[in-house]
DNA sequence: TAGCAGATGATAATTATTATCAATGACGGA
DNA sequence: TCCGTCATTGATAATAATTATCATCTGCTA
């Protein structure tokens, strides 16, 4: 059996602290603008421990901060994802894409043309196969998401980093 | 190296011609009507062998079908997957979700009410850390969404087999 | 501390999807 | 083969999430 751990919601306390120490320190280095709102969203974020849809740290952040515009909420998860701060537990292509293939397989993603082609890679499949349950999740299969850049992409791109990691 | 395949838009000629045979016959067996506009829906996406997104599906499908409305095609793609003759490329929340946690990690999502755990499983991401590249993609990373029912929503499931599967 | 680039708030616009509902047509039974 | 029923369709309105716009404001560097 393969190792796999669930991780609880370990965005509490301290290393939210930590963390926002780090955002500060982070922005100084790349001249960004360290803003009360920025700084709320990151906190809000970083205290939910779950995986909040862009309106639940509204409604967060608006608690402390009663005048933050919906709009500066959704620009500042995104900020934050470009810069390695936040994730978006999303696919890359935000729009949903149909497959007619009905065998189990999984997809490459282009990270900038969105272009989606099919894999196989049983590999995946197994690492899992043996187990029925994880924590207090009864397991039905696993999709894998490749992020990748193809070749036409591959040639006009820059070095951006943290938003492609 | 582990054993990874790219499948190339194999959707195409022969293979769309024994699908629509059989998803006629799925249907008489799941008394599920089979109309025209069915079948055009999934012989436009059997025939593009990329993953399109509705609307493009919708424009394949007018250029026989000139009549067709766009919410038909919306409603007969979710059916198709719902029976297990197409399958959604999109996480199960449609919504964005963000993830303050930065260390590298997959997730959990429970099918029916959408909840997301962290999960940390190295495993995952070794398959892919001896390659560089897969035919024309240049590797960045991958995710891995595993799907499973939570305890709760486990508990109030009836079998509803190929949309989960 | 002044000035400016970048950030914000308010709101309109856009985009994808779902809901509504009257009209239609697929299909099992006569 | 025809008929009645009920699922399906088309047209359109409604919803929901996100993005764009733009005037105003504010961190930050000089």
């Amino acid at each position: 059996m393969t190792e796999v751990k669930l991780l609880g919601g370990q965005g509490r306390g301290d290393y939210a602290q930590a963390r926002l120490a780090e955002f500060v320190a982070n922005c100084r280095r790349k001249k960004m603008a360290v803003t009360p709102q920025r700084r709320a969203v990151l906190r809000a974020l970083l205290e939910s421990g779950d995986h909040p849809r862009a309106d639940r740290v509204y409604a967060r952040v608006r608690r402390e901060h009663p005048h933050i515009s919906l709009a500066t909420v959704h620009r500042t998860l995104e900020r934050l994802c470009e810069v390695g701060e936040a994730r978006k537990v999303t696919p890359l292509h935000e729009t949903a894409r149909y497959d007619g293939n009905t065998r189990p397989h999984h997809h490459v993603v282009c990270v900038r043309c969105k272009r989606v082609e099919d894999l196989e890679a049983p590999e995946f499949d197994t690492l899992l196969a043996g187990r029925q349950t994880l924590g207090e999740f009864h397991l039905l299969g696993c999709s894998v998401e490749v992020r990748a850049l193809c070749h036409r992409c591959r040639k006009r791109t820059a070095g951006r980093s943290p938003s492609a990691a």
